[in-house]
DNA sequence: CCACCTGTTATAACATAAATATAACAGGTG
DNA sequence: CACCTGTTATATTTATGTTATAACAGGTGG
């Protein structure tokens, strides 16, 4: 999958990756079980340090969405299927946008339409 | 209003204020109009220094929800309704928080009925 | 006019985090 | 044994967040 950094975005590049990822997994872009290049090589490809692909790698294997095994390195694996606690994780971050999108005039059914577009895009991919 | 900051968090203090702002906004706790404290006083009842609270009252003045006025002070002004501008914003951002919902196991069901939830939360506030 | 409040700006110091660099280690593969 | 994997350690540089002290322009009320 093409991985692109905006390096003179405010956002971390280790951030980026993981995000990156994520919409990849989401998009089917990344499949499950796939491998992911090492981080040497991801280092390599996208021109920065071991480290902060290490760190996003961590991350996300911390978060649940990769595994590591030594022979065949990371891979993508969503093993979480914990309704609640997913619900409860992403209501928090979910608050704040609402509320930023309500202070900026946008309606109920405004974010509904928006969710509603971007989830049959993400499935459309399938 | 009352603010909570959690100091242990690893979300910087100035962002936590923005949003906790915002949120008051969005659940009328804080009126168009009505005067925030001023720098040096929010950032005392806080207990952090008064650069911290600043940096948040100028990205909230620049984000468009708060202005300024020489006699008064910092007061809530949400004026921007350009209502194709504000869904781009938040666009972006929902864009990541569905792709980490989706990896999640959560459906778009789920979703919309967490939004729908909040927002009613919020205009219930009125 | 004067003391007092506002936001704003400047400068410096310090702490923390992000990113890079170099190196080494344990484990698995061919 | 050479080569790959992630992981760990240490050090350095850079950027950001936070605090501190100080000053300035402008508005308010005594």
């Amino acid at each position: 999958m093409l991985i692109e950094i905006d390096f003179s975005s405010d956002e971390a590049i280790y951030q980026q990756l993981c995000n990156q990822i994520i919409l990849g997994i989401a998009t089917s872009r990344l499949s499950d079980g796939e491998v992911l290049p090492s981080v040497r090589q991801m280092a390599d490809e996208i021109g920065i340090n071991m480290h902060t692909v290490n760190k996003a790698y961590s991350i996300l294997r911390q978060e649940g969405f990769v595994k590591v095994d030594r022979r065949r390195g990371a891979f993508i694996s969503v093993t979480e299927r914990n309704r609640e606690r997913a619900l409860h994780i992403v209501e928090k971050d979910m608050r704040i946008l609402l509320a930023q999108a309500r202070c900026r005039g946008l309606s109920k059914q405004d974010i509904l339409l928006l969710v509603d577009r971007i989830y049959d895009e993400y499935d459309g991919a399938n």
